[in-house]
DNA sequence: TTAACAGGTCAACGGTGTTGTCGTAAGGTG
DNA sequence: CACCTTACGACAACACCGTTGACCTGTTAA
């Protein structure tokens, strides 16, 4: 064994497998996400993404150590191609709104993968930029490092974990997800006032905002208490 | 086949297992969430339990149809055991931000569970209790149906998003944790100034901040921002 | 006392990640 | 052009996983 797997820039023989394909991590990446994009995030697997790529499963432990350095690549991609779009304005609020947003929709336009690559500090290249990019706004919008930094992680964390729960409810499948709603409609909208009397008198609300994802509030709630800290940091500097 | 599992309220003949075990949905709940406890969330699978048991992993299909079910049974008796713990003071804040903590720490020392439970709805009587309780604690602090909902929906999603984020990494193999941390010890902290000005800037903060969950964080500014809201309604209602 | 059957056991199937070994073709070198 | 090195694809094997159909046996109701 001792090390199999050789540095991207040092790649330079390029053996196609017995199918006549030649591998590369570029390639394994598109064919994982393409593999979770069409048949679930459980249908990625070393030996399922072997036979799509045409090679045995083994020869990816070429380009990657383990699976999870394979996930770790998968994670990174997303992230480069959400921060690929976004463009800021200079209004701090309005672009980590953006942003919040897009991450948000992104995972969602990924269900399966969002799933997978969510938890992981991937220590790549896009991921670094994305840390570079958030902290800038922060920083330059007048908070304190410690605030930043602690504002920064609250952020980021919470878009990725919204985007992935709110990705992992619309990836159940069809008869599970109708299953959910009916749920709410049956025993939560006819619970009776004796008993659930809070649940009752809010019971046209809770039926109106439950379907839909609560990322947007909780995103404008974490905003609001930042610009909230900001105005007091403002105020102690003046006096 | 037909039909291996038998209600729980029909069950009668229980019959010892070679070990000399008399097996019940409690005790595999019970067995399961303990071997969580002492060895980790991967140490988990139908297999082990099943030793644990001093039972045939197969016995297990008699109670559970698949691992599926037995984690959803894990995960409401997770929801009983923070709910039971829990005791309102008055002071909804205060109230909130205990509950939360204490949902995401449940969520925590089982990681695996909280995975599959976070986007499901149950109807089961802990969550429908759940709901209850939280709602009283909003509308009696005198937030407007409306908002109640609202913040209801924000502060529920975001505890069990966080909860399942965090405990997916804690989830994680050790090797694999570590090399979380060496990555931002190795990666992060050595970029520098001049193409990574922002990390280089709060590096110290960055390491510090980072191997911590966000979510006290991310919690304390969605109670802050409705706390803001509070005021703001009651303000109008002077005037 | 006995017959029914719940429920524990066994063996097997097809899947998984991972590794040690080996053959071979591609590349650089002369 | 021919040689040597070695990257890297292929193969086979290991130990694990969830799940199921067939079988057998102890408990219990009649």
């Amino acid at each position: 064994m001792s090390e199999r797997v050789v540095p991207p820039t040092a790649r330079q023989r390029r053996r196609p497998t017995k199918q006549g394909v030649v591998l590369s991590e570029e390639l394994i990446v598109a064919t994982a996400l393409r593999l979770i994009e069409e048949h679930g995030a459980e249908a990625l697997s070393v030996r399922r993404l072997g036979r799509a790529l045409g090679a045995d499963p083994s020869s990816l432990y070429r380009y990657f150590r383990h699976t999870d350095d394979l996930m770790l690549a998968i994670a990174d991609e997303l992230i480069g191609r959400t921060l690929r779009i976004w463009r800021p304005t200079g209004d701090w609020r309005a672009d980590l709104r953006d942003l919040g947003l897009r991450m948000h929709a992104g995972a969602l336009a990924h269900p399966r993968a969002a799933v997978l690559s969510s938890y992981r500090v991937t220590g790549r290249a896009y991921e670094i930029q994305a840390v570079e990019t958030i902290l800038g706004v922060l920083r330059e919008a007048g908070f304190p490092d410690a605030d930043a930094v602690r504002i920064y992680h609250a952020f980021v964390d919470q878009s990725l974990a919204f985007g992935t729960l709110d990705s992992a409810s619309t990836a159940l499948p069809k008869a599970a997800r109708e299953a959910e709603t009916a749920v709410w409609r049956a025993t939560y909208a006819r619970l009776p006032r004796a008993t659930h009397p809070h649940i009752a008198a809010t019971a046209r609300h809770l039926m109106a905002d439950m379907p839909r994802s609560s990322y947007p509030a909780a995103l404008d709630m974490l905003l609001s208490a930042a610009a909230a800290r900001l105005a007091e940091i403002r105020e102690r500097a003046e006096a």
